[in-house]
DNA sequence: AAGTGGTCTAGACCACCGG
DNA sequence: CGGTGGTCTAGACCACTTC
């Protein structure tokens, strides 16, 4: 009988437990500081370090936590910008991108990717594959897929250096005149490959960003680029992008 | 002595299981066809139900199945293409976009939503909810922020109808000539509010879209839209995206 | 070798949905 | 009410980094 229905909808540990967490990393923790170890904090807080982990995985998600096997739980600096689309529109390779090239190879793509860019399945195209930096740290990873029908007249396609030979596809695939592009943002897990170029673990959130662009009247290449979920804002426009603090407790209107 | 060390990296459990429920999905179950529950997946293949529940989560985050509690675990269909950026820039709330008007109040926001618009941290701004719809599911929460300053000749914010006062702020807004917009895109989990819009649980993972629009040399409005990264996939640019299938063992090359 | 986070187990109970 | 997924526990062992 008359028992308030209080707490009828009571809040699960772990997502209190993040809430706690979150705002002593506001209050009590800097940038880079390590924090104790799960089994001192599950302790500390009476719970079961698989509940506390859940906490920390959310935390880690939303990009205010890093952990690394082995070393430890750090405080994350905040998410760093990096932009993805201009409003004129570019060529991968154009000089003031951050990109570093690593090889290209010529083979069968996907046949997801073989599909859009309407070449035969078992077709070979060139594969360039990029990485982008900051800071040291590993932002994304890319396998922009080039079919032979886009760069025709390549003809230095047997220079020795792996980076030489997609330098030089970008620079054939550059005598096109570009008409558009267009561009979609997913949430995916990394693949092995990926995971250890971005120095994560594989299954690690990373943000799929597919770019297609159009020449010609058709598909001249297909990017897919894997950016660390964690560590990056993607932004698009005019200028850098907004700087919004979106830690929920601070959303919280 | 002569061991080989193959398996010298051994996959964890749930990965295996993750690859072996993909390839399964992709043969032997349709859209909406739900799954066997938990425990008897976990119990056919000899792992505990939290191994077992590990795997789920990835391909639910993946976008391939979707549980509900109480119900089940279903296939889920292949994730929307969500048009959230076209060359052009337009105000929200003109004729053509698919948002659904839901109130506007007028309170503080957030300190960064304060610091961003360079309204005072008390000062009251308009703020327009708006929700997206797609085949009866939610796809999207926003909350629009415009200060006063932006819409000073607004009138009839006495309507009495919560869409009403809405609709009277953005059509005010668009009298502005509008400059220029960016936008950025990160990870998030949804807070418990979004999340009950969004008809998922607190923490689920959200994309979170923010958007400044620009006109006479200031931000003018700031919209923070919430996006189920389960079940979008936000497209940019000319046309309706890119139609790629980004399941992990169909992008392997 | 010691200490960290990552994986895994075998249970238990709870919140929710449907008939 | 029974069945579903969601939360939580108290352990164990493993992979990795650092010293």
């Amino acid at each position: 009988m008359g028992t308030t229905q209080l707490e009828s909808v009571p809040e699960p540990k772990y997502w209190h437990l993040k809430t706690v967490l979150s705002e002593a990393l506001d209050s009590e923790f800097s940038v880079g500081e390590i924090l104790p170890n799960e089994r001192d904090l599950a302790a500390r807080f009476g719970v079961a370090r698989a509940t506390l982990r859940q906490a920390l995985e959310q935390l880690e998600l939303e990009g205010r936590l890093q952990r690394r096997r082995g070393v430890g739980t750090t405080v994350a600096p905040p998410r760093v910008g990096v932009a993805v689309g201009t409003e004129q529109h570019v060529w991968p390779g154009t000089p003031g991108d951050d990109w570093q090239l690593a090889d290209c190879t010529l083979a069968a793509p996907p046949a997801a990717v073989a599909d859009v860019l309407e070449t035969g399945r078992d077709e070979p195209v060139h594969i360039v594959r990029r990485s982008r930096m900051t800071h040291g740290q590993p932002l994304a990873a890319e396998l922009l897929y080039i079919p032979r029908s886009s760069v025709p007249d390549l003809s230095a396609i047997d220079a020795p250096a792996p980076v030489a030979r997609a330098r030089a596809v970008l620079r054939e695939l550059e005598r096109l005149e570009l008409e558009g592009q267009d561009r979609s943002v997913e949430l995916g897990s990394a693949r092995a490959d990926d995971a250890k170029e971005l120095d994560r673990l594989p299954g690690a959130p990373v943000l799929l960003v597919t770019t297609r662009f159009v020449a010609e009247g058709r598909t001249v290449a297909l990017s897919l680029a894997t950016y660390r979920a964690d560590t990056c804002r993607l932004t698009f426009g005019d200028s850098g992008g907004v700087e919004i603090d979106h830690t929920p407790e601070r959303r919280a209107s």
